[in-house]
DNA sequence: GCGACTTTGTGCATGTGTTCACAAGCGGCT
DNA sequence: AGCCGCTTGTGAACACATGCACAAAGTCGC
């Protein structure tokens, strides 16, 4: 979450707990060549890609290269919204986002398609992976065939426990967690995945990011407080299953037995987002 | 998103985004349309608050959890939003969908905010969990504490493993998957986790739905086809990572040494979501 | 009881995301 | 070539979510 706090107007304009209703001047703006990064361009803001759209483009690229082990060359907007359980005009607007790939009349080329949403989401490049936390979760995400062959290679492992340093864990020696910042550095992990209990998970995301770690995937049920550099997803287990709950309540609260059909909403299914995590949330 | 998200990401409709994300999460909620005017509170209530919302809900009531268990007898919105990494006016504003429960000039009072969250989010019902694929993923679910312990007792297994049958895991004994309509209907679940290879999770997913099974927590990296009647959230490990790499790739691309890669301008996302994320390069 | 102070709850403006609906563009057929 | 049917890409309407800012409503001290 972003728990960043002050960003807004360049002034600093500390959120004095206090009471200051004394509006920052509002500089007047003329974009002109200063371009400082960290104010929030509008102008860029045109080309900015939802985050929801994001979250949708990796799933849209996962059907897509099932779609082209089987050796389809071509698809449709409908076909490949109906394989990702998203409706065609939403689909055809993510993929609007990253430019104009397709032939009217025809559809979009498989390869194509594959070839722009990998250079979209930077998978271009390897990102190595370390986990921190390596106990039943730890565990399983270490061996968990998903990420090498997306392309990230798991190249790191953490742990406090004595016994487990040194221990192979699907390939990969575990370390002490007092290490995290020599071996992260040394072998350029770019993503931190943070599988320990709650109460160590700040102090190791600290690490993380003094090993120049860049984003971080949180399983912890905590918020991390991260400087604004860094990106933070999570994904809290409990609350996905509350999540669920709250829907199982509602229905029951509502009609009995009674399953409303409206016409409309097939089975759909969405990321979240993405919040969400879930992974998320 | 989000987290979503995901979601977030996540579930029906979501993340995010969140998320992990799980996230994300958000599309409109299919309400049924069933209108009785003689079930007011409850129901009306429930379906007017926003997904968003219910995600972060989950995050209070954690939160909260734990200031209950340092004795806090009450909190402002403005400690509880910077405990919970979200801006004290959403988090009024969430609140205020659960009813008003606050005293002006003083706070919220800690047992009673949890009380209604709880009862809100279905909580104050014992939601069985099955948890379906005892692979590394699943063997970390079944144990994992943070199921039971708010209230979602794991009381089923299965995986098509024949070594595994009969084996307890986390104080549980492995059933076959051909035992799922029985034993889920036997057992009243209402959850049920899919953590297999993806080829198997359509056909464990029908079956579950078959055994009476209301919400799903899908793991597994494919689009499950279910009935309206039946809440799907997805989490996917290699799409959150998917994100992440997005949000690196953006970020190397407009601080850096500007790659000028091809005509094709960089998008910049901006920043957003609910499960964290914050971006902003 | 009164005024100063604190904090909730919410109307409103803004910003994001989703959906509709259709013009534009392409291939194929005659 | 000219027409026809199919599919993309997108403007515009709508729906949802966020954040600001402030009145309402309570506590506290005197």
């Amino acid at each position: 979450m972003a728990q960043r706090g002050q960003r807004d107007g360049v002034g600093r304009t500390p959120p004095a707990p206090g009471d200051a209703e004394i509006t920052t001047p509002m500089p007047a703006v003329t974009d002109g060549a200063a371009f400082d990064p960290s104010v929030p361009a509008a102008r860029d803001r045109a080309r900015a890609i939802p985050e929801a759209a994001v979250a949708r483009l990796a799933v849209y690229l996962r059907v897509l290269s099932a779609m082209q082990e089987q050796g389809l060359g071509t698809v449709s907007s409908e076909e490949l919204s109906v394989a990702a359980g998203v409706n065609s005009a939403k689909l055809r607007k993510d993929l609007s986002y990253i430019g104009s790939y397709g032939t009217r009349g025809v559809g979009y080329e498989v390869a194509v398609l594959i070839d722009q949403i990998e250079r979209i989401l930077g998978l271009t490049r390897k990102h190595s992976v370390a986990v921190v936390g390596i106990g039943n979760l730890g565990h399983a995400l270490a061996n968990y065939g998903g990420f090498p062959s997306r392309g990230f290679p798991v190249t790191a492992l953490f742990d406090v426990d004595a016994d487990l340093i040194g221990i192979p864990v699907g390939g990969i020696a575990v370390n002490h967690i007092d290490d995290i910042v020599r071996v992260c550095s040394e072998r350029e992990v770019s993503i931190g995945v943070i599988a320990t209990p709650p109460a160590a998970a700040q102090a190791v995301c600290d690490r993380l990011v003094e090993g120049g770690v860049e984003c971080i995937l949180n399983f912890a049920p905590v918020v991390l407080q991260v400087p604004d550099t860094v990106e933070v997803r999570k994904v809290d287990l409990a609350v996905e299953l509350q999540i669920l709950s709250f829907h199982v309540a509602r229905r029951a609260d509502g009609a009995g037995p009674a399953p409303q059909v409206n016409g409309v909403a097939p089975p759909v299914l969405d990321h979240r987002g993405m919040d969400g995590v879930v992974i998320r949330g």
